[in-house]
DNA sequence: AAGGCAAAGTTGGGGCTCCAAACAGGCGTG
DNA sequence: CACGCCTGTTTGGAGCCCCAACTTTGCCTT
């Protein structure tokens, strides 16, 4: 049954965890805090079945997951293995503050103290961001100013413009939320972030950026053109702004299976 | 039966396609040639399986491997819809040169005809690039270096690496095989890769690419360290300039199914 | 005529099974 | 002692099934 063309309704968070994503957790945790360790063997399917209790197609499933989240590496005949690389773990889930990392040597995303000022408004959104966010004429966005901090340093400036009306519904922000993202904000709110898109620029910084970011004369920055779907309506929209002589941004690409 | 550490060997890929793959490569092409427009119903499990003649395992793996491409969106209870943004299509199998876009107004894929110069030479591998590829002291490596140009005008630079010996044992490249990148060249040889990581940052030119690239005094360059990952050892690295002034790179990034 | 409700269709989680290819270890033979 | 074969395990593809939750349709009742 499906004639008509798909619903204008935002995605919800589904609330009940499938069995999968329980395995998927727990060998996940295990990866993390070193239980097993890089070309460390993962259980087979028959051993999930028998160690938590779950049909086989959850162990293929939980098996494929991480797999495709880069944690492990499947071998046919042999088995699963914990993949090395464990410094770019964190970067799979997109966490805002690891997403820029100082020249020279890397040092862990602990060693910076990572703070956030922000500043919120309502503005009339202009044509380029009613435009980003898919809004009609005349629209009023949420406008939101951060200034992020590593060791108290200014390192990245972020504008993030939602549709008016978003947030006010949703539980109140906590005070390390912003370090977390916009996804797990939105996830809170009850939308369920399915695609990031980001479009990587440089150019001269504004003197109100330089200013902010305490830049020299004649450094560029990194623009960010970061926006978050659901489903296939634009949801946030950010323009973030990062020294280009001092920072990099990372990405990283599992590729299929 | 698995008592050794991972075998230290390279992924193969397997020459025969799965059936799944076929459904996803059929529908695939119907959303690109405009067959299957956005928001239009993407064929239901039950109806899949009486069109390609497969199982619903088969049908229900096409439709998950689609939607994780971003191309479907899933509603249950409904079925599955074309998604909208057919611009970023392309950009999910990371072909090299819809890596980048020029400013303005995006255009297709198609509508500039793009070219490549290569120049390939054996030599000893710097410090730097031993690191990047994990290998020992004074190794040598397969250096080449690439000029693509767009309707005949210099648009990106590029220099790869890889192990010396890679390459010599396999098929001769074919004259588009830079144009799908180095993971498409790679799979010719055996190797598949599981990962590309991308570190961006922005720089001042030197005399070479600006010369190259034709670059007018005081424009920035985004300078891209590539690495492609087999398993967990890099099988190639390759450093990309880009002139900061015309273009940008896009990240799509599918949020787990 | 309008509203409500039941039935049919669809997704996504989960279970079970079979099979080919690949791999590792043990055993036997030269 | 070395080499090769055989067997058990593991992955990944594929098939079929059941069920809960949800959407849409069309019919039925008021």
């Amino acid at each position: 049954m499906r004639r008509r063309p798909p619903t204008p309704g935002m995605d919800i968070v589904a609330t009940s965890d499938p069995v999968y994503l329980r395995v998927v957790a727990d060998i996940r945790r295990q990866i993390v805090d070193g239980s097993l360790l890089p070309g460390a063997p993962v259980p087979s399917r028959a051993q999930l079945t028998r160690k938590y209790g779950v049909g086989e197609t959850a162990a293929r499933h939980a098996l494929r997951v991480l797999a495709a989240e880069g944690l492990i590496v499947g071998r046919v005949g042999s088995g699963h293995y914990v993949r090395a690389q464990p410094v770019l773990l964190p970067l799979h889930r997109w966490r805002l503050h690891d997403h820029h990392v100082p020249f020279g040597a890397d040092p862990g995303p602990e060693d910076v103290r990572v703070t956030c000022d922000r500043r919120s408004e309502t503005a009339t959104a202009t044509p380029d961001i009613a435009l980003r966010l898919r809004l009609g004429g005349c629209a009023t966005v949420a406008r939101t100013h951060y200034v992020f901090r590593g060791d108290g340093r200014p390192i990245q400036l972020a504008t993030s413009y939602e549709p008016a009306g978003l947030g006010e519904s949703g539980p109140g922000v906590g005070p390390d939320e912003h370090l977390r993202g916009p996804a797990a904000r939105l996830a809170a709110l009850g939308i369920k972030v399915t695609e990031i898109v980001e479009q990587v620029r440089t150019r001269v910084p504004q003197p109100a950026e330089s200013d902010a970011l305490a830049l020299p004369a004649g450094v560029h920055v990194l623009h960010v053109e970061r926006t978050h779907w659901a489903g296939d309506r634009p949801v946030e929209t950010s323009d973030i702004v990062i020294p280009g002589d001092r920072f990099r941004l990372i990405y990283t690409h599992a590729v299929q299976q």
